[in-house]
RNA sequence: GGCCGUGUAGUUCAGUUGGUUAGAACGCCAGCCUGUCACGCUGGAGGUCGACGGUUCGAGCCCGUUCACGGUCGCCA
């Protein structure tokens, strides 16, 4: 075989009668008679080959012809100026003139077009991951991947950070999502669980005093799947000692500058904006807030408390609150039928209507207003700064209903509505989130983000007396309305994560069994710390306008969370089960009675 | 677990009110062609209409069940 001396990509007019050996793929053969094209393709592009019947050995020109797509070949032969200039092709200026070729692998016609942006099934090119990877457009994203990766060890290396591998293998903690477990085989009976998150190893590591720490970290969570969240998924992992939550905010602002400055060439202002997370769900009913566009969340509960529309009332007397968006100057671009979408659309959030009102020249059309007093329905239009061709949605319910309901309206209206700039990325930081949220079924408090998580200062004294009131140090950074991380402050004395264990009904001896070790090192000289974690795969897809996050993972699951290439999960040999001391109850297969 | 959607040739799709032998484009195979690059021209092969059951004289189409995949709610400290 032949040293390779270039790869397909790079040629241009500089390299007119450079000898070259060249390695790839045949993206397509072009058989003119005397005259052979071949569009040799590896990862770097595509590079024009051409064999002429009167310069070339007989025995490659008759090889030539029998090349297929997807044959992978070596060809020798010298660059030289096309006659016929390409313009769609970055190498169209010239083209490598065959003086010899090898046949290295024959291949079967591929089950699809290896083609960039191929409309196909989800199903094949999950099954044919490997077809689907070679495709211009695939490439791209792994490389991108792959940089942006490259780019967070350099920034993290060069601010001080070390790379500290923890352990894959690690203790349950039934806190949180489901774990992936891993039985034991010395210890049967036993089983480790899959890491959510390398948490309380960061922690311990501040603890052992390597002050700043990152890791490029592989996650499991058993939950079901979505377009942006995989049962398996990459953090970029940091935690720092000694600082405070604007520390940490800064340092990850420098990556996020950086990394879209050398990969994007997209210049961002940082400080990113701060936002209290009360802020967030008041204007934009959520917590990772799209800040592209308007229709903000309106509350004119106090306008429509003993107005005369029983929903809106009632919704109120319930302890709720009634809300609304306004779809400022798009009232003609949806219709009636349109609207009616919207209110299945908002069903889905459990909210159970939505009330509208259209501006017209010719006043208020809307099937509410005869409910509603000539006062309030003005009091309405003005505290929503209503104006002719505005349309107004109203949800009314219950808080959580309404900023659910409302915060997907916005974006889904945005969506519909096709307003939303891809080129524009709204970076901002939303803090002072709740402490603890109640679980209406555990009938307890729970931690909203972690149990570590530490308390604002300010609020440590409604700990006892009104719980649900306590802000913690914690801050999300979100991007265009998608959570591309979050982190926190933590805990670092005994009395206050046992305090924090208390609030939420942990006992002392459940704490120690779970988190033992933790506790027990916080006793021999913890620093302050905090730190966070992004969605690798997130961050990457909204950076490659990706739609899905599986597009940026090279071997992604699918819904039911297994792998359509490999098969996997499958079921084990009799003889591995025995080892782990394992015994499966066989469910019956749903097709057999 | 719930809701919504999709499933017809290798691929992407069309398929009328339920009616003869299920079509198109691309791809594939063969032949011809010296400047193609969405090559062109001529000819050809290729279908369990996701699966099973039902209604009907007759089902790609209607009904039921089921499978696969997608979106979403719940869930995701």
């Amino acid at each position: 075989m032949q040293k390779r001396t270039h790869y397909c990509g790079g040629f241009r007019m500089a390299d007119v009668g450079t000898e070259a050996v060249l390695y790839g793929w045949v993206q397509k053969q072009r058989d003119i008679g005397s005259l052979i094209f071949i569009d040799l393709r590896d990862r770097t592009g595509i590079c024009q080959v051409v064999f002429e019947q009167e310069t070339v050995k007989k025995e490659y020109f008759d090889l030539a012809f029998t090349l297929r797509s997807e044959y992978v070949i070596c060809v020798t032969g010298k660059i030289r100026e096309r006659s016929n200039k390409n313009p769609n092709i970055p190498t169209g200026d010239v083209e490598l003139l065959a003086s010899g070729v090898e046949l290295l692998s024959k291949a079967q016609t591929p089950p699809f077009e290896i083609v960039e942006n191929s409309d196909v099934n989800d199903n094949l090119r999950l099954q044919y991951r490997y077809l689907d990877l070679r495709r211009p457009d695939m490439q791209r994203k792994i490389m991108l991947r792959h940089r942006i990766s490259k780019i967070a060890r350099d920034y993290y290396d060069e601010n001080g950070f070390l790379e500290i591998e923890t352990p894959m293998l690690q203790k349950s903690t039934p806190e949180g999502a489901r774990d992936y477990l891993v039985p034991s085989r010395v210890k049967n009976g036993s089983f480790y669980a899959l890491p959510q998150s390398p948490q309380l190893y960061k922690q311990i590591l501040m603890i052992s005093g390597f002050d700043r720490y990152f890791q490029i970290a592989r996650c499991f969570r058993d939950e079901d799947l979505r377009a942006d969240r995989q049962p398996e998924f990459t953090q970029i992992d940091i935690e720092m000692s000694f600082v405070d939550a604007e520390d940490v905010m800064t340092a990850n602002e420098g990556f996020i500058k950086r990394v879209f400055k050398e990969v994007l060439n997209v210049e961002l202002n940082t400080p990113f904006l701060r936002m209290p997370y009360r802020e967030a769900m008041e204007r934009f009913g959520s917590d990772k807030p799209d800040t592209r566009f308007g229709f903000e969340l309106k509350n004119i509960s106090d306008i429509v408390k003993d107005c005369g529309f029983g929903v809106f009332k009632n919704a109120i007397e319930a302890g709720g609150s009634v809300r609304a968006i306004n779809v400022s100057g798009y009232a003609d671009k949806i219709s009636r039928k349109e609207i009616d979408s919207l209110g299945e659309f908002v069903k889905t959030y459990r909210a159970k209507g939505l009330a509208w009102m259209k501006v017209t020249k010719d006043g208020v059309s809307s099937p509410v207003a005869k409910f509603l007093s000539e006062d309030v329905l003005s009091s309405i239009l003005a505290a929503m700064d209503a104006h002719e061709n505005d349309l107004l949605l109203f949800v009314a319910d219950k808080d959580k209903v309404v900023f659910d309901a409302l915060g997907a309206l916005r974006c889904e209206v945005a969506r519909r509505l096709d307003i939303l700039d891809a080129g524009t990325y709204n970076f901002l930081w939303v803090t002072e989130f709740p402490l603890l949220e109640y679980d209406e079924e555990e009938g307890r408090y729970v931690a909203m983000h972690h149990p570590f998580t530490a308390p604002m200062d300010e609020d440590v004294e409604y700990l006892d007396t009104d719980p649900g009131r306590v802000r913690a140090k914690a801050y999300d950074i979100v991007l265009n309305g998608v959570e591309l991380g979050g982190g926190s402050i933590r805990i670092f004395r005994e009395d206050m994560q046992e305090k924090m264990f208390s609030v939420i009904g942990l006992s002392k001896e459940t704490a120690a069994e779970r988190f033992g070790f933790l506790l027990e090192a916080f006793k021999y000289g913890a620093p302050p710390h905090g730190g966070m974690a992004y969605g690798l795969d997130r961050l990457v897809m909204l950076m490659t306008g990706s739609q899905s996050i599986r597009d940026v993972i090279a071997f992604p699951k699918v819904q039911n969370a297994s792998e359509l290439m490999s098969g996997a999960p499958d079921t084990v040999d009799e003889k591995q089960l025995d080892e782990l001391g394992i015994a499966i109850i066989a469910k019956a297969p749903a097709s057999e009675e």
